[in-house]
DNA sequence: TGTACATCAGTGAACGCGCGTTCACTGATGTAC
DNA sequence: TGTACATCAGTGAACGCGCGTTCACTGATGTAC
């Protein structure tokens, strides 16, 4: 049964926000096909009428969710804000609406030209955001966003990672503490730091 | 036709060898037993003998594969050596013998939990290790370790998932210099620091 | 120490299921007149 | 504006392959005597 161009439309986006979900979720392996046209509310048949293979819609899924992300971070104002929010609890339990980096992780890079573009691409924006909040010269701002980056990305994946939910929170709160704090970027800085402590 | 128990323990072993290198090359669902059974020199028929599951082989794999890590990393003597062996172009290019938490990352917490224990453990004993190589209180050094871990971990996995060689050296180099310094663990350390800075 | 038999590590074929992909078909949409 | 036909989004069955798992079998090892 033929749908409207519109209709057909949004079923596509359904299907990708519905992909990007459940790869976050299950990882790409972990999910069939027809789980996710299932889930999508349709049958499973009409899967290549929108997307060439699975591979195709997982470039498009993360794509989607890294956008989502970052629509969602744009709301906070300060490192403290934005760290907090990315450490908290709730992202920390919600895999399937988080951050596409820790949940997909190690298999980013195993995967295709599609997906891996997508990560780079986002990997960029949230360097530039996060040297907004920075003070100091352009490349002191941007070694701290790459050190706070991967604070950040590590400390949620090894806090998913272990089974011991003590030791997620200690890590989930101390690199909460570490990388979210307002304080100088000197103190990020080895060159600075080094010239402040006299070396 | 029946083989030495010596043998035999010989071949298990050799399994759990080749599975743990596989598995962190093309991840759990990348390879398949009969792959990992013909590269350890057998048939894939004998693997029931040695395992009850591929994710039993899994756990063990995981296991081999941190233990290893561990040893490997004996060698070091401070945090810069350690941080920049962690972080080297050699380590960032050979997943395959490399720290399973940045290879399998995001895909352990959806493992058995044979699994995600072996990498709780190790998280243990790596930051345990790290603690040792820096001063102060006990809960400042654990605070220190916390966070060079996870943003060590966070480097490897970023570096890896993105595309652009160039971008991939400027995050390993960025983390290597602002994890990696001898410097006291004042500056990691935010109550310290910003006791310091006159907060 | 040698012989006979039971054990069992490893073999290779086969099973069965999940899943990515294909395809003939349907019927509502879009378009030409 | 209405009618006739072509298009094509979605359906559901089927295909085929990969892969985890099972199993009857083999023949060397280990053991009992």
């Amino acid at each position: 049964m033929r749908v409207t161009r519109e209709k057909a439309a949004e079923n596509r986006a359904r299907i990708v926000a519905t992909a990007s979900r459940l790869f976050r979720e299950k990882g790409f392996d972990g999910v069939g096909l027809d789980v996710i046209m299932k889930e999508a509310g349709l049958t499973h048949g009409g899967f290549y009428g929108h997307f060439t293979s699975k591979e195709d819609l997982a470039a498009e899924a993360v794509a989607h969710a890294l956008a989502q992300g970052a629509e969602l971070q744009r709301g906070y104002r300060n490192i403290a804000d934005f760290v907090s929010g990315y450490l908290s609890e709730s992202h920390f339990a919600d895999r399937a609406n988080g951050c596409a980096l820790a949940a997909l992780g190690g298999d980013m890079a195993r995967r295709s030209k599609g997906v891996r573009s997508s990560a780079t691409s986002y990997v960029r924006t949230q360097l530039e955001r996060l040297a907004g909040f920075f003070r100091g010269t352009a490349a002191a701002r941007r070694r701290r966003a790459i050190t706070t980056l991967v604070g950040i990305v590590g400390a949620l994946t090894l806090a998913r990672a272990v089974e011991d939910p003590v030791l997620s929170d200690e890590i989930l709160l101390t690199a909460r503490q570490a990388f979210g704090s307002a304080r100088d970027m000197t103190f990020f800085d080895g060159a600075l730091a080094d010239q402040m402590a006299g070396h």
